[in-house]
DNA sequence: ACCGTCATGTAATCGGTTACATGATTCT
DNA sequence: AGAATCATGTAACCGATTACATGACGGT
């Protein structure tokens, strides 16, 4: 079976919060990584799932009360996530901004910058109150990619900021 | 029926080349929107067919020969690219960049910097020629995104330049 | 004539998205 | 107590990706 994204993903908050439910993921996706990679919550039942059957993550059920499913990283899921971490990632992601995609198109660029401006100033903002309250144990990977982002958000006010006015 | 990105680009091709096979869109996408946005060819097969149920587009077979399907635009598909064009885009692009992910779950920067790095140059270099290539009647619309990605990429090396060495 | 590559298309699979549902808490 | 929101989960649909195929054409 091929892993995706999605299961890294999932793979890997199971790493940092060790044993979870469906909804204890959810809450870490929110705080985390879903600032830049959004998953919707039926994804967080099904993918678990998945990769239970392929042995990457044990599941076992609370006995009573809901009976909810919790999931852990076993030494093969463990694996897989190492492999990943340290193979070569050749591709580049896409730059896929449906703004983009308009102004490709035709649309006018005023316009399209009139909202797109707000936007990722918007985010940009979100990202730097997100950096100033992190404690300072946080690790690396984290806090590098906030800084990643915080840098496309100003990147992309810069580009639009031409067309603004 | 929705109308997806896809769906958009596809309608936006029609526009600009005039009555076209799915191979013929094919060609267009990967000598303009491909560079930063992929299609699989299939989905030039797919799409038109859905666009014509939906009648955005029309669709004629050639008299012999392979009798291949051609598409071409309706005025209700012209509608919807205009109004595609004109509406408000709220909504922000994620950052999506597979090898942030890694990053963000503890792949080391160095390494990833070594893969990405020469990457991103290289697709700065495609960008570059292409805009240097581009004769003087070209849209603003291209001209534009091209721009956009050339900003990304310059963005994307310096972001990674920190880890490198 | 043969081989490789471009051209052209269909079919199956599968992950992602949307929609539907219903318990539990918290607030007024 | 009722309303609203959070928590929790399932099911159906659909677009995107992958795999499978074969015909045409250019070069050696």
């Amino acid at each position: 079976m091929r892993l995706t994204p999605t299961s890294y993903i999932v793979l890997g908050l199971l790493e940092l919060g060790g044993e979870s439910t469906p909804y204890g993921l959810k809450q870490l996706v929110s705080t985390s990584v879903g600032n830049f990679w959004t998953l919707h919550h039926a994804q967080l039942y099904t993918e678990p799932e998945r990769l239970a059957k392929g042995g990457y993550v044990s599941e076992r059920r609370e006995r009573g009360g809901r009976r909810r499913r919790l999931y852990e990283l076993t030494a093969k899921g463990r694996r897989a996530l190492d492999g990943w971490r340290t193979e070569d990632t050749s591709s580049l992601g896409e730059f896929r901004e449906p703004a983009l995609l308009k102004l490709f198109f035709g649309a006018d660029p005023g316009r399209l910058a009139a909202v797109q401006i707000p936007a990722h100033r918007a985010k940009l903002a979100e990202y730097e109150a997100i950096r100033d309250g992190m404690p300072e144990d946080v690790p690396d990977g984290p806090r590098l990619a906030l800084d990643a982002g915080i840098r496309h958000e100003r990147s992309s006010i810069e580009f639009w900021e031409r067309f603004a006015g």
